[in-house]
DNA sequence: TATTATCCGGAGTGAAGACTCCGAATGAGA
DNA sequence: TCTCATTCGGAGTCTTCACTCCGGATAATA
């Protein structure tokens, strides 16, 4: 692969986060080219499909949450990193397009990728219920549909901080 | 206004209340005038811009929820009352394209019937307070987000039924 | 029934966007 | 430096979809 294609591919790829963060599927692959600085074509060569860019911009971003997920795992206090993986999530504004995975057909690597993420998920779940701080009658399912949903909420920040607190409470133990 | 022209209007907005309700901002005037068994033509006679319609269609549901949400105020059990009311407005398939409401540049009539749902729900809140039955530093912000985040998920009803539930131990007086 | 204002249907128009194609440019090895 | 396989750029194609237009149909009224 010669030096030029990589560099681009790469820019490419920053672009289209930054374009489908912003307008969701809507986004159009012109503007990541003129966001990237690159010629249409460009675009396609890398990525034979609109569907194809979007989902290697999905996996790029899922690994890079399981990945700080599972490093917290190995921190001491199990309920703190729950919550910090679980505010993390809703709040990195590219994790909004995940959903376009799910309603979408998903493709072989983009479901290993949701998948590597959801594992780590249910081990800090796991993790934080034996360390007695979060509720034990919860499962990956919901935690996960509360994550998505809230992910995609748009608006005021200091809104959705609140109603972050109000479902990690929902979660804690006392909630039961 | 002659018999068929309101005969077909109600069943254009039946239509668009459908479709819209599955495929959300994506769904297309073709559909809806296929549905509704009518010409494109007659669509964009009743409702000059797909925009419109979509408004059209938001205010009816919009409304409807209003309207079952006061009756509901007047109810002995206001806890309930409330948790009902937070439920509906998350099961019922059509609320899912409230959103859209918001997303887009929302116009006159749809604004205001967004604000007698909004002042619904929240004398609805603070009735469930005053009764003893919800966390006292909730404000109509939050529930608001929670129910519009939880409305726009789609799949299994079972797991969102608990996540709901998860939401609603959070707003519980126990959780603060 | 006759008249006509109103309404209907759907082919047609224009814009937007995904995707193709190929001549021009360029990186890398001889 | 020279050569050429690889990559780039962007004009052009094709499809989809919102929206228009008007000849034909139809409800309401006398």
């Amino acid at each position: 692969m010669r030096s030029d294609a990589r560099a681009n591919r790469d820019r490419v790829l920053a672009a289209a986060e930054e374009v489908f963060g912003e307008a969701g599927g809507a986004g159009s692959t012109e503007e990541v080219a003129r966001r990237a600085g690159v010629g249409i074509g460009t675009v396609f060569r890398h990525f034979p499909t609109k569907q194809a860019l979007v989902e290697a911009t999905v996996v790029r971003h899922l690994t890079l949450l399981a990945d700080t997920a599972r490093a917290r795992g190995e921190a001491a206090d199990a309920g703190a990193a729950f919550r910090e993986t679980f505010r993390e999530m809703v709040f990195t504004a590219p994790a909004k397009i995940a959903l376009l995975a799910l309603l979408e057909v998903p493709a072989g690597e983009a479901v290993a990728a949701a998948t590597v993420l959801r594992e780590a998920v249910a081990d800090l779940l796991s993790r934080g219920q034996q360390a007695g701080e979060v509720r034990v009658d919860a499962t990956v399912s919901e935690v996960y549909v509360l994550i998505t949903a809230l992910a995609n909420v748009r608006g005021d920040r200091a809104v959705l901080e609140r109603a972050v607190g109000v479902v990690l409470d929902g979660l804690s133990p006392q909630a039961s």
